[in-house]
DNA sequence: ACCTGAACACCGTTCAAGT
DNA sequence: ACCTGAACACCGTTCAAGT
């Protein structure tokens, strides 16, 4: 019986600002934004909450560099990709990376300092839209409106309470809420529910594509 | 000098849970979402912060009556119009309220109760979808596109750093972002920044009713 | 019936101090 | 150079107690 437990070898390796980046977004993929806290954080990687500010100035550099990690990982092979394969596919990929993150999505909301993967990102998109032939307006007006879309549609989905890819899910809480009213008071709304949500093969994980490609339709009559 | 200050009229009012809300609401208007604390809740109320776990259960009480008291505001006279002017001037007058109401979206995002509200709410636009012939299909993925495209804008627009219609912010701002970047770096996002989002006139906020247009139109074809 | 004081188990962060 | 203990000013919430 020795008085110090063995240090790990891990705990062993100084911090840097990366280690910590990395600690962060393990932390909040596996337990939640919530439960990124100084104090957990700092226990995760062998050391005292006070040690982390020798490394980062305050839990918000944290955030920041996490959004951008995030944004890293998209997979940027659609610049080979006609327009609308292009955007179809960095659609597709950047609904992937704030799933696999599910805390990206409300950090870039509330931080405001775009990392250099963002802008590298963003210019990407744009120089498509661009040697498409897309004038600089309507560029504009195409980014804003797929970006909405992306990220609404990913909030949405983040934000309900059952695996959208899961058709029974689904049908267990639409029945749920159906069962909080009558259905004479919101027949409409039931008609939807019952009829359609509740039906074996149901999957709102499929409406993406679909309200994509609304867009890309009508920007594809524009250009 | 009287040792005790005389009670304002309003802090003798006793409680009700209604007038929590509503000062929830207020200070999370005026103060930001981030500065509604149970203590400064019971401060603005005139009682102690114990005081209000008499007329609701928690915290999270409060923030799923604010968001359905925020829905009870949007203008529902779009219902008395043909499915595309009631869609148009529905997703008005959400972001209306949503713009109103900074805290209200993200609120909506993390918290999965509907209210009443809520529930009369979707039971109408769905309600005008199916009067207009869309098949219940149909009307699913106009519901998850218009609503996606809706929030996802709000959100991004709430998220920007200055007022989006002011076309001066807009340009100070990323003015400040093209300075932390060589343009030849990110030359399309040199581009559009500088030959468009700093142009006299340009206004964010306009994009709004493009995007719009964008999924109503292909949502016309379909029809 | 309605409100409160004291306490608990948390936060992020500062600062002087340790090695 | 890197890490920490103690402290500060906060959180939401419980509980027994006051009127």
């Amino acid at each position: 019986m020795t008085t110090e437990p063995e240090p790990s070898t891990e705990s062993r390796t100084p911090l840097t600002k990366e280690r910590v980046l990395d600690a962060a977004i393990a932390l909040a993929d596996e337990s939640g934004i919530e439960s990124l806290t100084m104090r957990k954080l700092a226990e995760d990687l062998g050391v005292e909450a006070m040690s982390l500010y020798y490394h980062v100035a305050n839990k918000n550099v944290i955030l920041d560099g996490m959004v951008d990690q995030a944004f890293s990982e998209i997979d940027m092979s659609f610049v080979e990709l006609d327009w609308r394969s292009a955007m179809t596919h960095r659609a597709i990929s950047v609904r992937e990376v704030l799933s696999l993150h599910p805390w990206a999505i409300s950090l870039m909301q509330s931080r405001t300092n775009p990392g250099p993967a963002l802008l590298h990102h963003h210019d990407s998109v744009i120089g498509i839209l661009r040697q498409a032939g897309f004038s600089i307006e309507m560029t504009a007006h195409a980014y804003s409106a797929l970006d909405a879309y992306i990220y609404g549609f990913v909030s949405q989905e983040l934000s309900l309470p059952f695996d959208t890819s899961s058709a029974e899910e689904a049908a267990e809480v639409a029945d749920a809420i159906l069962e909080s009213f009558p259905t004479e008071v919101f027949p409409y709304l039931a008609e939807l529910t019952i009829e359609h949500v509740m039906q074996p093969g149901y999957n709102y994980a499929d409406e993406f594509e679909f309200g994509l490609d609304l867009i890309l339709d009508s920007l594809e009559r524009l250009k």
